[in-house]
DNA sequence: CCGATTATCCAAAGCGCTTTGGAAATCTCC
DNA sequence: GGAGATTTCCAAAGCGCTTTGGATAATCGG
């Protein structure tokens, strides 16, 4: 069923259906009724590729999702950031583009999505120290939300980011009150600005407390279990070794419990660990007692936020300044946390 | 850049530069080289909806992902399905498109993406028993493959699916050979059909070796990281406890070692677990040595050739007869497997 | 060298919708 | 009752592309 057919049905022009249907004033409500109930009958639905041939508008928003060349990993926050925003799409009946592509393949994606107009506006993942698809986006003229920040400029584009610095810091500081003195710092990739802002944190806690940071006690990686095992594990067998991690994702830490158990150490007692907790709907920090000490921020809100943001973006008659929303993460006190051993 | 544009640029006409472009014979070589290079040059690339509504196919596949009101949870192998089966969209210059609903509204989902013309076909996930998605699919004439199976009229549809059953059916029996008797079963949520494929294997395995199962030691939820620790503590807090677990993925495994680390005993040791790996890119089961002994097969390849199988369905003249995949899961040996502790 | 192919290109219609610029019908008010 | 305002509807153009049905130019056999 189309319009044409829909209008032949009803007897009226395709102009005139068009604008019952659109809420257009110039329709009596008599005969807006009686359009919608019948496109309601007859099932019927504007193909979305002629109305937004008609209007200029592609009613979707694109997803990139680079997959890293050298770890081939997609990010498992990924899922529940999706579902957030997915939500506020299917509201306001947007759709959602994805394109998964090797990282390096990135800005030609970018390229043809907005030659090809096939979305609206893009949300950016996962930015870098200093990223280039910021500028691009720009150049290209495609509304877009950043979540997270790049180093640079953060003034100059939309953003919605956690508070990586004071939730690093507060993780640290909650450490150090708790006696502890050498606290490891198992990161994400540093070339990843969010990383390089928990590090930042971090770092500031211990030397606001005259303590140098030891280069030994901080790694940067992809954040799979597999790498919170092996720092941990590591970092254990040395000489002098932590008596707390500060651990950049649920996932590391659940690798990081793994070496702790390993080396006949128990979490909580022997050995405290702070995470950052992203709420992820599979991987819920226990039930009434959280497991881990945790900052908390929930992701797919997160993704709620960017989607809203981008959408009010797009609506804008004009261009207008950039819109920034900093969230803050909950400390919660879990069962992963004690205080440091003496001796 | 449109077409117009281009062609006036070259001083052809739009007819020429879209059989030029589309590698249509009845334009000459050199031609051809002038317009392609021109387009390259100048960024042009053919605008979707304006091609979709003048060829009727939108180049565009349709995932729509449930989520489920009940439990509020996106399914974590999502992530790595959807990365497989984007590598095969990107390459045959498809989009995906994404849409997350609550399960409530799926059916109305569907009705749309039809009824709009917005995808030329769809994945269906997390088949149940009886769904009754895959009838609808079929009313609507929207091809689809099923990405697992449902428990009825398995030939008159298309579908890639693991062979659940074999999979825990060896699985079980290795942890028999082993000489475990008390074995446990801690399952997804067996209104999905992979669930009770699973049970079948582990039950079928039991009893070929006369032991009856015992519904004390079989679980099925919604396959959490907390399940999995309220299942095994729950057990192993028993008087008749469970020497070896099942585990129906890798997530709810690592809530079962730490209920089996909680209550002060050793995986491997006291415990064996069995778990079915999905091969995650965040999780992967160890290094060189696997975590958990495990049914492995790979959702990311198996996301592939979802992707790779619709495609070739949409690009068949006439709609043929369905297709079906069936993959077998390989069995690694881990270190989470051991003799049954003896008296 | 000429009619018949063949190679090369083009004008225009059409995909399903929105929207501009009226026209016809109804209403308003003196 | 009729000029003007208002309501209600419509025909047709246009969004950017593909594709049908020619037209024109180049090539060929005899």
């Amino acid at each position: 069923m189309n319009l044409k057919e829909l209008s032949a049905l009803l007897g009226l022009s395709q102009t005139t259906v068009s604008r019952a249907l659109n809420d257009y004033p110039e329709v009596s409500e008599a005969t807006r009724r009686r359009v919608k109930e019948a496109a309601r009958a007859n099932n019927y639905t504007p193909n979305t590729r002629a109305k937004g041939l008609a209007t200029g508008r592609s009613m979707a928003i694109g997803h990139v999702i680079p997959i890293s060349t050298r770890h081939e990993i997609v990010n498992p926050i990924f899922a529940d950031f999706i579902a957030g925003a997915g939500e506020i799409y299917t509201a306001g009946n947007y759709d959602m583009l994805l394109s998964v592509v090797p990282d390096v393949d990135e800005e030609r994606t970018y390229r043809t999505l907005a030659a090809r107009g096939s979305v609206d506006g893009v949300i950016l993942h996962g930015p870098h120290a200093d990223d280039r698809r910021i500028p691009l986006l720009r150049e290209l003229g495609l509304p877009f939300v950043v979540h997270g920040r790049a180093g640079h400029e953060e003034d100059s584009y939309s953003w919605v980011d956690v508070n990586n610095t004071r939730a690093f810091r507060r993780a640290t500081d909650f450490l150090l009150d708790l006696g502890h003195r050498r606290i490891a710092l198992v990161n994400g990739l540093e070339s990843m600005d969010f990383a390089r802002r928990r590090r930042a944190g971090y770092e500031a806690a211990l030397k606001a407390r005259g303590i140098t940071p030891d280069p030994a006690l901080m790694r940067s990686e992809e954040m799979t279990e597999d790498y919170g095992w092996r720092a941990a594990r590591d970092m254990l067998a040395d000489e002098n070794p932590p008596t707390a991690f500060a651990v950049s994702s649920m996932l590391t830490a659940i690798g990081v419990r793994r070496a702790i158990g390993d080396a006949g150490l128990e979490m909580g007692r022997d050995v405290s660990v702070v995470i950052h907790d992203d709420v992820l709907s599979y991987l819920k920090n226990g039930g009434d007692i959280p497991i881990f000490t945790a900052a908390r921020s929930s992701v797919h809100e997160a993704g709620r936020l960017c989607a809203e943001m981008l959408l009010r973006i797009i609506a804008e008659p004009a261009p207008a300044t950039p819109r920034h929303l900093l969230l803050e993460s909950e400390l919660v006190i879990g069962s992963s946390t004690g205080p440091a051993p003496t001796g």
